[in-house]
DNA sequence: CTGTTAGCGCCTTCAG
DNA sequence: CTGAAGGCGCTAACAG
C-alpha cells in the first residue's frame, strides 16, 4: 500500500505551483493547454484522479448530495410503497442536476439529531420525521436548508403538505353517500414502522387518542370525523385500529380489525398498504369486496389500481411530492415557502352500496 | 442571518480551550462533568449542535456511509424490483450499525466516475457497472474499500457474485427436460436500463453476439447455450429479443419476442421482470400460460410467487447479496476476497409440458 | 485534566 | 502564470 498522493505531489511532479494544479483541475480555462496536460500526465503517473472533495469540501463547497430522513429504518425507503414513490420522485430531480441521494437513518429521534448533525449533504428533506423541530435548529446550526413534508407547516421553514383533512373527509362522504352508516377505522402507526403490534380503541370512550401523533395521521383522522359528524355519526363510536406499515404488521391490523367490527360495511384505511390488506384478509374470510364490505384507501400507490378489485382511494401526487421537496433543497427558496398540493377521490372497485339488510 | 458559530467560538463563551472543548464533544468521558456543562451550555447559548462534519471528516475519519453505483439512474433503485431488493438488504447492514446509504447516479459512466471521484463516503459498493477497472481504480486513489457485485471477479478486489451461469443452465434443463424443443430467449440490457427500445437477434447467423457485454447476462447466456447444446440445439438457432428493463421497454421486448418467434413453446427470460412481462403479453394474445407457453424467469423477486401462474424462476439470495456487500465494505477484509452466493431453480407454475403436436 | 501546537487537503488571495 | 501564506473546522499529540 504506497502513500497517498495529494495535490501538492502532483503540482511537485509537473514542475508547477499548488496554486496552478489546483487551477489546472478546477478552472481549466485558466491555465495554458499545454502546462494543463503537464498536470494531467503527472496526475495519471502518480494515480491521483483529481482534487480529494474532503479538502474542497471544508472550503464551503457544495457536497452535491441531499439527505432524506423519513422516520423509518432505511430499508423501509426500498420497501414500502408509497415511501418508494416518494424516493423515486426525489430521485428523478437528483438525476437531472447529478446529485446522490442519501438516506438516512432515523428510526428514533436520536439517530435522525444525529443525522442531520453529521451527513454530508447539502439538506434535508425531513419526511414526517418526530420532533421536526429539533431537527429543523440542527440543520439551521449547520446552515443547511431543510423542507418539511407532510409535517405540521411552520411558518419559519419550507414546508410541503397536503390536503390530508380534506381528502380523509371526501373519503368518507362517499360512503356515506353510497349509503354506509356502519364504518371501522384503520389508522397507520407511523412513529413505530417496526416491530410493535397494532392496537385496538374500542368505540365509545369519549375523546379518542391515537398514539400516533404524526401531523398526517391526525390530519386524516379529522377529516373522516368531519364527514362522518355532517351524518350525525360521533367517530368516537367507531372501532380503530393502529397498524404500523410494515408488512406483518399491515396483515395483523386488517385482521384485529375486521375481528373488532364484524358488522361494519365500509373500512376507512388511512392508507393504501392498509386498505389492501383488509381486501386480501376480508377475502380470506370468504367476504366479497364491494359487495359485504367497501374499503376505501388514501396515497393511490400504484398497486391501488391495478388490485382486485381496483381500490377506491385518496390519490395524492406522491412522486410529484418527492419531486418537490428535492427542488427546494436543490434551490433554496429566499423565503420559506409552503406548498399544498392537492388531492382527489378516485373511486374504482373497491366501494358500493352496503349489503341490504 | 448570523455568522457560523464554531468549535473556538464555543470554547472561548466557556471559557475553555480548543482541545478540551472538542473533548467535551467527541470523549466525554475525559472531561470534568463540571466543565462540560460549561461547554455544553455555552453551545446551546450559541446555537452551536456539534461539531462540524466536514473538519472531523479531514483528520481521515469516517463518513459513515456507504455509497452504490449501480449503473442506472437513482430512480431506478427505487422502482426496479430486484434492484429495490439488493438496496433493501444493503440497507439492513446499514440499519444495524446506524450508517447511512448513498446512492449515486450513475447512468453513464463519466457519472459513475465523477461518483467514485467525489461522494463523501466509506466505500462503494459496485453493481455490475459499465468499466469497472476504471471505478476501482479510482477509489484506490481515495483509498476507499471497493465490493464489486455481479461483475467480473477480478483477484484484485473483493467480489460477490452468483453461479449464474449454474442456474441458466439449470433454467434451461428443466423446460428441455419437460420436453420443450422450441426456444426463444428474452435477454436483458442493462448497461442502459433507459430509453432505447428492445432489438431482435434473428436465428442461424453463426456465433451470436449479444448488445449487452454486462458479466452476468453473459453468464446467463452460456448457461442456456450449455443446456441447450446438451440437447443438440446450438443456442444461435434460437430466436433473441434484447430488452432494457424499464417498464415500458419491458412490455415492447415481451412483444417482440412473441411477434419474432410465434412457435415457441417455451421463453427463457434473463430476469423476473422479463418474465412476467412476456407471461402478460401471451395473456393479452389469448395464450394460456403454461398450456400455450411455458416461461421461466431468473432472481426470484418477491413478486414470482404470487403472480399469476406463479413464475418458475431461478432464485439467488437477492436481499443476503445485498447484506453481504454492505458488510463486505463496513468491515473491509484484509485480503480481497471472492464470494459466490448460491442459486436454484425453483419450479412453480409457469411451465410445463409443451403442447401436443 | 488543560492549553498549545501541528497538521488533515485544499482553495484563494496577494504580490511578484 | 508563479510562489508563499493564510485559513476552512476540527482532532491528536504533547507538554504543562
Amino acid at each position: 500500500v504506497s502513500e497517498a498522493v495529494r495535490l501538492s505531489d502532483v503540482a511537485r511532479a509537473a514542475g508547477v505551483s499548488l496554486g496552478t494544479a489546483s487551477n489546472a483541475f478546477n478552472r481549466p480555462e485558466k491555465v495554458r493547454p499545454e502546462v494543463r496536460a503537464r498536470v494531467e500526465d503527472a496526475a495519471r503517473a502518480l494515480g491521483y484522479s483529481g482534487p480529494d472533495p474532503k479538502g474542497r469540501l471544508l472550503m464551503g463547497g457544495k457536497v452535491n448530495a441531499i439527505g432524506v430522513i423519513h422516520g423509518a429504518l432505511i430499508t423501509t425507503a426500498f420497501e414500502n410503497e408509497y415511501l418508494r414513490e416518494f424516493m423515486a420522485g426525489a430521485a428523478e430531480i437528483c438525476d437531472e442536476v447529478g446529485a446522490a441521494l442519501l438516506t438516512i437513518s432515523s428510526l428514533n429521534e436520536e439517530a435522525a439529531a444525529t443525522g442531520v448533525r453529521s451527513a454530508l449533504v447539502d439538506g434535508f428533506i425531513l419526511h414526517n420525521p418526530r420532533n421536526i423541530e429539533k431537527l429543523v435548529e440542527k440543520a439551521n446550526a449547520r446552515r443547511l436548508p431543510v423542507v418539511a413534508v407532510d409535517s405540521d407547516p411552520d411558518p419559519r421553514f419550507n414546508s410541503i403538505h397536503l390536503d390530508s383533512r380534506g381528502g380523509a373527509r371526501q373519503a368518507a362522504r362517499h360512503l356515506i353517500g353510497l349509503g354506509h352508516r356502519r364504518f371501522a377505522v384503520l389508522a397507520m402507526l407511523l412513529m413505530r414502522i417496526g416491530p410493535s403490534g397494532p392496537s385496538y380503541h374500542a368505540p365509545g370512550e369519549g375523546e379518542r387518542k391515537l398514539a400516533d401523533t404524526s401531523f398526517d395521521a391526525h390530519e386524516r383522522w379529522l377529516g373522516y370525523g368531519d364527514a362522518l359528524a355532517e351524518a350525525g355519526l360521533p367517530i368516537n363510536q367507531v372501532p380503530v385500529v393502529e397498524s404500523s406499515l410494515n408488512s406483518p404488521g399491515v396483515s395483523e391490523g386488517a385482521r384485529m380489525l375486521l375481528d373488532a367490527a364484524p358488522d361494519a360495511t365500509a373500512v376507512l384505511a388511512m392508507s393504501d398498504s392498509l386498505a389492501l390488506a383488509v381486501i386480501e384478509e376480508a377475502h380470506r374470510r370468504g367476504m366479497a369486496v364491494p359487495r359485504d364490505l367497501s374499503v376505501v384507501g388514501f396515497d393511490d400507490i400504484s398497486e391501488a389500481a391495478s388490485a382486485a378489485p381496483p381500490l377506491t382511494t385518496v390519490a395524492q401526487p406522491i412522486k410529484a411530492k418527492g419531486r418537490a421537496a428535492a427542488r427546494m433543497i436543490l434551490e433554496p427558496p429566499a423565503a420559506p415557502r409552503h406548498q399544498v398540493l392537492p388531492v382527489k377521490l378516485i373511486v374504482r372497485g373497491s366501494t358500493a352500496q352496503p349489503p341490504q339488510g
